[in-house]
DNA sequence: CTATGTGCAAATCCTTTGCAATCCA
DNA sequence: TGGATTGCAAAGGATTTGCACATAG
């Protein structure tokens, strides 16, 4: 955890960038909840609880600037939000893929990554350069069907 | 293609819906971009052309009529406003998936689906009730490649 | 005639930006 | 000190909504 905090200064100093108090308190927020994939807004107030005088902006900011370094990754499930989650290529090895559940809203993670073959061959037979790929899965999770 | 007009409206008819004819003339403007990706202001200026008395409102609302009925069939590709396709499932059968470039935007679609196996194991193996998904795969086209 | 559909303008929601103040190297 | 960072409020862009009028059946 202090390690990432590091990764990250280097990483951000590496080009003129600061990793200032508040970028550190929103790192945090994102470090703190790395299973979830919060939104903007829900970071703005996960961070105010320890610092008060940050502004959104600012959390936009950074997002934005975290974005850019690939410490973090930002999607959008369709609910009019983005949201961002820890981690881009350089943290997380390989993407993985999300499951949305219709009813309860929930989002769980598949880890493996299945779609090399399919990258492979929308490579080959149609000469697209794959750099990377989103996969949604959406249904019923256990709870919820039936 | 009067055909398909018929169906939507028994379609509608069927919950009280009319295809009055602005929805209609929305309809046609869907119906002859069955190829590309409209966002709700692009099917607007459209619509305009021949029926110039719409209301960019009605534009939103009748989509998201649509949208209801599985008419039409609503996509983000991370460009901030929701695009629009012709056909859900019951007009398109299964669904196909999006390769985006990242270059120069262009958005090619992939017709074959290779993610029945990964539909069944994830159902398998997480007691997830898939019901749809959605493919995007960016990284870079014939021309930008290189 | 009554419920549905519609245009317009105002409102909303998320996000971005301008600017003056603040901070850090 | 000087450029990067920030908070605030205002602006922005896409979409939604309230409302009075128009329309279809």
């Amino acid at each position: 955890m202090k390690n990432v905090i590091n990764d990250v200064e280097e990483k951000l100093r590496s080009k003129e960038y600061k990793l200032t108090s508040r970028r550190e308190h929103i790192l945090r927020v994102l470090l703190e909840n790395k299973d979830k994939h919060l939104s903007a807004e829900e970071v703005y107030n996960l961070v105010k609880v320890k610092a008060p005088d940050v502004g959104l902006a600012t959390v936009y900011r950074t997002l934005e600037l975290f974005c850019d370094f690939d410490i973090i990754h930002g999607m959008d499930f369709g609910d009019g939000r983005k949201r961002y989650e820890f981690g881009g290529d350089d943290f997380m090895g390989h993407h993985h893929h999300h499951l949305i559940c219709l009813k309860c809203g929930v989002i769980l993670e598949v880890a493996e990554d299945l779609l090399e073959d399919l990258e492979e061959r929308v490579n080959r037979d149609l000469g697209f350069d794959v750099q990377n790929h989103q996969l949604k899965i959406f249904g019923y999770c256990r709870n919820c069907k039936g």
